[in-house]
DNA sequence: TATTGTTATACTCTATAACTATA
DNA sequence: TATAGTTATAGAGTATAACAATA
């Protein structure tokens, strides 16, 4: 019965993730990011992942610009999610660093998605839940291919 | 080969799920929804599911305020995405419904995403894009149920 | 008077342009 | 002069509070 899996064309298999991506949304909505504004949060996030990068690097992951990356740090390092630190190398750079209070908040929110994720996960059946950590490894695995390839061009900054 | 399904706890399904969730994120953000902001595709989206609905509804449906809506659909009805019709019924109230061209403009959209879904799903195996629908359509369903318990307080419309 | 919607005002986020400081 | 970052100013989105119109 569970090995039952009819027509898997990918326009099939498209909108049944685009609902679900759908779902997900209003789900990881109520687990709230305060006291972070979704803003803030692509900044943290971009320090977890690359720590004491400069403000004009960060505002180019973010697709935005310096001064609006530099007030939004502004208010990040005033209530210490985030730091300010001059560059040794070249004293015009900013390098920026989640703090341990920024890490800590990271932590907590993901431990908050995953728990809203669980609680969902849990009224699976498990032999559903098997088929879709199966799949969605390997939805990860083929996504990030296609982001790696067609993210070459897509940045933009070319000058 | 496609049958081995390990370890099928809650907990890792919902990191994977999790990760997915993010790549979608990254990979939906390239379907851009201008000339719509992220704030009025909410709007849009809400209407189409509930044409005709009044201001306050609609604010309630958004978890915003009646000025703050206000605001936004005076933007959408600019642009022409978004039609305000007095009640019939109660003269106080603002009948809003999609415009032809909002409903045009959703379409496009979708169709804009569910390709990009595409591009990445034709890259999977057909087997991993079978156990994905059947392991989404369950989380779908699971997805609605437990929204739909745990939604009942939150809405704050119980009157 | 109670309800629907708008206007008044303020704060955050975003952007472009002008400015300061370092190289 | 070129580059890193900030400040100046403006527009969109959001909120609370005060207001207008209708019931």
């Amino acid at each position: 019965m569970a090995a039952f899996r009819p027509r898997p064309e990918p326009a099939e298999v498209a909108r049944v993730t685009a609902t679900a991506g759908e779902l997900l949304e209003v789900l990881w909505g109520r687990a709230s990011t305060a006291p972070a504004s979704a803003s803030q949060m692509r900044v943290l996030l971009t320090l977890e992942h690359q720590d004491g990068i400069n403000l004009r690097t960060l505002s180019a992951a973010l697709a935005s610009t310096p001064p609006s990356t530099s007030r939004l740090c502004d208010r990040l390092v005033a209530v210490g999610l985030v730091e300010r630190v001059v560059g040794r190398a070249d004293r015009r750079e900013v390098r920026l660093h989640l703090s341990t209070r920024g890490r800590a908040f990271l932590d907590d929110l993901r431990a908050r998605r995953e728990q809203e994720l669980q609680a969902v996960l849990t009224l699976m059946p498990a032999d559903k839940r098997a088929a879709l950590r199966e799949g969605l490894e390997a939805f990860c695995d083929a996504a990030a291919l296609q982001m790696h390839d067609s993210g070459v061009r897509s940045d933009d900054r070319t000058a």
